[in-house]
DNA sequence: ACAACAATGCCCAGAAAAGGGGATGTGGAA
DNA sequence: TTCCACATCCCCTTTTCTGGGCATTGTTGT
């Protein structure tokens, strides 16, 4: 069974590249090739593809927006962005929007072949720059500062209040009075320069 | 030049088999390979490497602890992890720390020599079952459900709660009355079924 | 042994937020 | 046109938090 690629590019010739070199590579093949993505939604219905490359600067319709549209009737369908903007906003908008890999065009045919393997194994292939990114994005705050000089306990109190729960409730979930609740949340206060449950929190969340 | 590699592996043999590795590959040197990493801050000052692959189970000091000092006193040193764990604790805890890449051990030589280059060249390599759950805990998660049903306004003032603010400070901040932001958040609460802000603050930042 | 810190508990006064009403104006959909 | 969602404003009551102070019990490091 060959791997069912659907190719979304509006450049004729990039497209009839991709659709070549897909056609071509063994274990490969070309559900559909198509320059925007009006019907997209129909199309890749009737032909459920494997693995979706899309492009970004679509005409009509953008490629994330299509990329939205896709993930929410299909999740089981990758979609594998190939595209020449590597700028904050396209990228991660498209990954929050449910991408599952990120190249830029500049990869190597071999490179691409390889990334769409690897998405139909399990894998969700970036371009390095783009990985980078997304891992420091990850990367915690080093200003975490404040949020390191809390103990263990207060700690897992702002943990609690930061799922919602009140002082009364996370007295009985730890099983301490509301009064040491109040003293804790008191250091915690101290601690992070905050003067209510909401700083605190979004200082603990948005660390 | 050569890219300099330092390894803390706690397994004689792999460590050895790395060393090996790294040393008789063209492009690369070892700077230093240990079985632990109590001294490790002081060895990469000494030896200022430019990628170090990090096992997590070592003994004395986890990996992840040592991780964390290093990015901090280093921050321009990439630390590679290379490990057998694939649990989302390990992992996620490794990425927030400042993981510039991670492998699992069952990564092919070849690739891991690949990977060393790619983190020296600005890269953020990881072994594609990673790579796909870092991508996935980006995802925007589908269930937004309630969060959609927000107006703009409310969803404006509920983002100015997350920052920590009061009340009051929406209020001026948005240049309506105190009243009006209760009004509005009277309706929030509804909409995301929830009684105070913390909860909603909740609901919202971690959608 | 003592200092420093963590965790536990309590009281009081005042501020802030929640829960329950009711009211007005605007603009779009049925 | 009528209805409804949205945004705006006000009042009253009860509950919850905040800020300040104070005390006891362990543990840890010097």
């Amino acid at each position: 069974m060959s791997i069912l690629v659907q190719v979304y590019e509006d450049n004729p010739a990039f497209r009839e590249a991709l659709t070549f070199l897909i056609q071509y590579t063994d274990g490969f093949e070309v559900a559909g090739a198509f320059g925007h993505c009006l019907d997209a939604e129909k199309q890749v219905a009737q032909l459920q593809p494997d693995v979706i490359l899309m492009d970004i600067d679509l005409p009509e319709i953008d490629g994330i927006r299509a990329l939205v549209n896709i993930r929410q009737r299909f999740p089981h369908i990758d979609v594998l962005m190939l595209t020449v903007f590597d700028d904050d906003d396209r990228v991660f908008e498209s990954i929050r929007a449910g991408a599952t890999g990120y190249l830029l065009k500049k990869t190597s045919p071999a490179r691409i072949m390889e990334a769409i393997r690897e998405v139909y194994e399990g894998g969700a292939p970036m371009s390095p720059s783009i990985a980078r990114r997304v891992m420091q994005s990850m990367h915690r705050r080093p200003g975490t500062g404040d949020l390191a000089q809390l103990t263990e306990r207060e700690t897992e109190i702002l943990s609690l209040l930061s799922r919602g729960k009140s002082y009364k409730m996370v007295a009985s979930e730890t099983g301490i009075s509301i009064e040491t609740v109040r003293t804790h949340i008191k250091r915690i206060y101290e601690k992070l320069h905050v003067h209510s449950v909401t700083e605190a929190i979004s200082k603990y969340l948005t660390r």
